[in-house]
DNA sequence: TATGAATGAGTGTTCATTCAT
DNA sequence: TATGAATGAACACTCATTCAT
C-alpha cells in the first residue's frame, strides 16, 4: 500500500513532560533519504500490527520488514510505543476526516443512503487501521496519551451520531441518546471486526448495506422494506 | 469474591509435546488444603486477568497474589495457559447455564421482561468473567482449543437469539437473522464492556434496562413507550 | 522381574563422613511393609534408569512407578543419588559373583567354551544393569564414592582377564597385558551396548558366540575355524 | 586451542515450531567483531562440554567463559542445542577428513604403519572433540538430527574399516566383517577414552602404537614381533 | 544517516528436597 | 510408616533498548 504521512511530526502529545528526554528522534530536518526511511518504518509498523497484533508486535519484525537496522529504528522513534503513537495519529486523522460528519438521517431512502455513506467511511477506515481501532476499543494501549487520543477520536465520531439520533427521537432525553450512540458505535465496530477479521465472510459492499439497514431500522425508525 | 469450582478437572487436552515424563499437575486427589490452594490460584488468576489483561498476565503476579511459591503453581496447572483454560471453562459453564435459553420475546411488556432477564444474565456473567469473554471476542487467546471453547460458547448464546429473532421477523431470511443476531451480540458485549470496565458510569440495573429496551425496540418491534 | 535384595543396607560406602548427617533413611529395623516399599522403590529406580537414563531420571518418575509418595522416598533414601548407589551396589555384587573368575583359556575349543561362559555372564549382567554399567564406563556418576565403586568393580573384572592374557602371551610384559585387558573390556562393553541398546539386532546367543570368538582369536591365539 | 570455522552456517535445520517471528540467530552477514564473538562462543562451548559434559552443560557457563551476555548467545545460536550442533558439525567434518580413508593394511610393517596413521587420526580427533564423539557413542544427544549426524559419521568411519577387514579375512562372510568392524570401533573409542579422559595415563604416542599393534595382531593377522 | 553488535532485566518452567499431619 | 503439599534455586530463552563505528 502507499506510504502516507511520511512527515515525522513526533506525536507531540507527550513531549511536555519535564526533561527534554531523548535527544534523538526529535523533530529533525529530514532529507529525502530520511523521509523514505521514516515512511518505510511506518508502513512496516502497520504490517506488523496487522499480522501480529498490538501485543505481539516486535521491533525486530518491524525493522526486518522495513529492512533497516535496529539502530535506525531508534533514530526515528524514541520507543516502540512512539511508532504506534504515530500510526494512531494517522488513524485518528483519517477517521476524523472520513466520518467526522453525518448529514440528516430521515426515515426514508435518503436517510438510508446518507447512513450508508457514513458506514462505508467507517468500514474503509477499519480495513486500513483496524488494529489501531481495536487497540483503542479494547483498551490495549499502555500509555495514557495514546488512550486519550482514542477516547477523543471516538467522542468525535459519537458526537456526529448523537446529533442525528436526537433529531430522530425528539422525545428521548440526553442520556438515552448518548447511550444509544454508544451502543451504536459498539455494534458497528464489533460487527465490522467480526466480518473483517474473523470467519464471517461477507462481501464488503454487503457489510455496509447490512449494517446501514440494521441501524436505519433499529435506531432511526427506518421503514425501507 | 467467592471461590467457585475448586475441583481441578484438568481440561484433559494433552499437550502431546516431548516425553510425557511425570505429569505434575495431573488429576490428583486433592485434600482440603489442596482445594484451598487450587481455589486461591483460580481467584488470583481472575484478579490478575482483570488487572493486567490476558497478554500482560504474569505467573509471577498470580503466585504473589495467591501467596504461594512458583513451584506450587505448577503443581496445580501445567501451564500459564492451563490456568486460563480452567477460568475459561468456568466462564463457559456459567454462560451456558445463565443465558443458554431465552423465552419467547413478544413486542409487549412480557417480551421486554424476558429480554431483561436474559440481558441481566449476560451482564452478571460479564461482571465476573469479563476478561475471559473479552479475550474470546477479541481473539486474544493463543491456543486452538481455548479459541474453540469461546466460539462454541458464543454460538450457543447466538442460537438462543436467532430463534427468537426469526419469530419476531417472519419475513426475514435466514442470513439476515444470523447477521442481526451477530450484531446484537456484538452490541451487547461491547456496550457492557464500556459500561463495566471503562468510565461510562451507569448503575448496573440501569444498564440492563437500557440495553433491553434498546434491543426490544430495535430488534423485536417493541412498542413499550 | 523379581524383587531382589530388598534389604536396605544403605550402601555403606559413604556413611563414614563426619556428622551422622540424615537422621532418617538410616539403617532402620524394617518390618514386612517397610521391606516391601523399599523393594518397590529399588525396582522402580531400575525401571526409570532403564527408560530415561541416568541423567534424565527423575524422583518423580520413581515414586510414581513405585506408587508411593515423595515423602516416602526420602524415608528410604537420603538422596536421589542414594538410590542409585543402592542399585550400583547390587550391580557390583552381581558382576563380581558372575564374572569375578575366569578359568584357563587355551587356544582350543575348551578355551573358547570357558570364554563363552564368561562373556555370557557379562552379557547377562548387562541385560539387567546396563544403565549402571554404562554410567560407570561413561563416568556419568556425580559422586566420588559411586565412581570408586565402579572403578573397583571393573578392576576386579579386569584382573581376571589379566591373569589369563598373561598366560596366553608369556612374552608380553606387564604393561602390555594390562593395556590389552583394558582394550578387551572396552570392546566387550561397547559391543554389548551397541547390540543391546541400539539398533544392531543380533540374537543374544549370537552376541555371546561372536564376541567370544573374536576375543579368542584376537587375544588368545584362538584357532577354532 | 585455536578458533576454527568461525563461519556461522546455522545448520539449516529449521525447528519449525510455532510462529517464525524474527529468526534471531539466522544466517547474518558477520563483520570481524561478529566473527570473533561467534568463535569465542564455539570455543567456550567446547570448554564447557569438556568440563561439564553434554547434559550438565549450561548456557550460563558458556557465556561466562566467552565473556558475553546471555542475549548475545542467542544472537549467534537459536538454542543451546544449536551450539552443540555447530560443534558436532565441526567434529564430523574433521573426522571425515582425517579418518575417512584407510589404505590397504597388510600383515607386515607397512600395514602396521598405515594403521598407525589412521589410529593417530582418530586419537587426534578425540583429543579435540572427545566430548562430542562420546555424546554420539553414548547416545546422549536429544535431537533426532544430531543423532543422525553421529550415526552417519560413524558409518563413514566404519566403512573404511569394513573394506580392509574384508581383504584381510577373505573367508569371513559379510556379517562377520561388519561385526568385527563394530567391535573394532568400539574398542578404539573406549580405549582412547580411558586413556585420554580417565586415569590410565600413557604417553600419547604410546597410545597410538599400542592400539595399532593390538588391532594389527588381532584383526589383521599382523605378525610384527 | 546508518549499522551490526551487545546488553540485561524479565518470564515461564523444572525438580530435588522438606514438612506438617 | 506414609502422605499430600509446598518450596525456591536453577535454567533456557526473549526483547526493548543502547552504543561504538
Amino acid at each position: 500500500m502507499a506510504t502516507r504521512s511520511a512527515t515525522p511530526k513526533r506525536s507531540g502529545v507527550n513531549d511536555g513532560g519535564g526533561t527534554p528526554s531523548a535527544p534523538r528522534a526529535d523533530a529533525r530536518a529530514l532529507r529525502a533519504q530520511g523521509h523514505r526511511t521514516h515512511a518505510k518504518l511506518l508502513d512496516a509498523g502497520m504490517v506488523v500490527l496487522r499480522d501480529r497484533g498490538y501485543h505481539a508486535a516486535r521491533v525486530d519484525d518491524v525493522v526486518r520488514i522495513a529492512d533497516v537496522s535496529h539502530g535506525t529504528f531508534y533514530l526515528y522513534f524514541t520507543n516502540k510505543e512512539d511508532l504506534f503513537r504515530a500510526l494512531a495519529t494517522q488513524c485518528a486523522e483519517e477517521m476524523t476526516s472520513r466520518i467526522g460528519s453525518l448529514g440528516v438521517v430521515d426515515s426514508g431512502a435518503d436517510g438510508l443512503a446518507e447512513l450508508e455513506r457514513w458506514v462505508d467511511g467507517f468500514v474503509t477506515c477499519y480495513a486500513e487501521y483496524g488494529v489501531v481501532i481495536r487497540a483503542w476499543m479494547e483498551d490495549q494501549v499502555s500509555s495514557r496519551d495514546l488512550a486519550r487520543l482514542g477516547t477523543r477520536t471516538f467522542r468525535t465520531v459519537s458526537a456526529t451520531l448523537v446529533a442525528r439520533l436526537a433529531e430522530a427521537s425528539p422525545d428521548a432525553d440526553e442520556g438515552e441518546v448518548a447511550l444509544s450512540a454508544a451502543a451504536l458505535v459498539a455494534m458497528i465496530e464489533r460487527f465490522t471486526y467480526f466480518v473483517t477479521s474473523r470467519g464471517l465472510d461477507l462481501p464488503p459492499g454487503e457489510v455496509v448495506r447490512t449494517l446501514a439497514a440494521l441501524i436505519h431500522r433499529g435506531f432511526f425508525h427506518g421503514s425501507i422494506n
